[in-house]
DNA sequence: GCTTGACCTCAAGTTAGGTTGAGCTTGTAG
DNA sequence: CTACAAGCTCAACCTAACTTGAGGTCAAGC
């Protein structure tokens, strides 16, 4: 309890490369978690660096926050996860990347391979067949598929 | 001529999946081109449907439709494009695709490789190094990297 | 003891990507 | 020739993910 520093704000927001303002709102998201100190300022125990690493990674390969405070649902709320924990997650993730990563390659490839290939119809083309399934729902205005 | 009916916005929608609204919208944002009867309705024609296709995939995959129509900018205005045209605009995705491909299994294999690894230096951290030269400026508010 | 910079809250603004609705025109089927 | 579904335009609204700004507090240095 002596050696864990706590960060501020500022601090984490400069190691983590997010802003001040994107901390208050993730936190008001449910994505990461403070206490305050005797004069209402908030501190983070170190972890907060690897959930913000993992938010924007996630972000960045198109994982809403909402994606992503659902699946930080299943780490612990008053510890810090452990390796177990962070297992968890990633499972839980697994096949929602695996799917996507496979869009990309069809994207990709498609593009290079069957972008030319005469195929017309669009209820054919490889490119459109992709068995989407997914559970994406409630997305409101972004939404990716068609209803 | 004679044989390359035109499609009305209902049939494109349909055979698309996407809204009719969308439609409009991506034609606002100069993504599909239409002509218009006398009576000013829209009409399009076959590769419509292929540029949708693209357009749905693409997003799917987290590509903004700034990005599409830029990349959309690499094929012919009067034509239907010919493979060596959409060959242009795949060698022109090739790279970011491949980059964001790598993104999605360092996330997928960091989540369960490297999560656990004791790295709580964010700076050292495999999953947080990415080179991130990308050109993604512009994103306004839904930017995905730090300023 | 006061100034300066880091914090705090809360409301309002912004961008992307659409959807919804009102009010009006077209075109096709009976 | 008259319904009525399908189109058209334009403005308003919506969600996500933040940023900006106003107005006020806290703490460390001089």
């Amino acid at each position: 309890m002596a050696l864990v520093k706590e960060l501020t704000v500022g601090q984490v927001a400069m190691r983590s490369g997010v802003a001040v303002s994107a901390l208050h709102f993730y936190e008001a998201r449910g994505l990461i978690r403070s206490h305050r100190t005797a004069g209402n300022q908030r501190r983070y125990s170190r972890d907060v660096l690897r959930r913000v690493a993992i938010i924007r990674v996630a972000q960045e390969v198109g994982i809403s926050l909402a994606e992503i405070a659902a699946a930080f649902q299943s780490l612990p709320e008053g510890r810090t996860p452990t390796r177990e924990d962070w297992n968890l997650l990633s499972t839980a993730w697994r096949d929602g990347l695996d799917h996507k990563i496979a869009q990309l390659k069809k994207l990709r490839d498609g593009l290079t391979d069957c972008i030319g290939c005469g195929c017309m119809s669009i209820d054919k083309c490889p490119l459109r067949n992709r068995d989407d399934k997914l559970a994406r729902e409630g997305t409101g205005a972004r939404r990716l598929l068609a209803p």
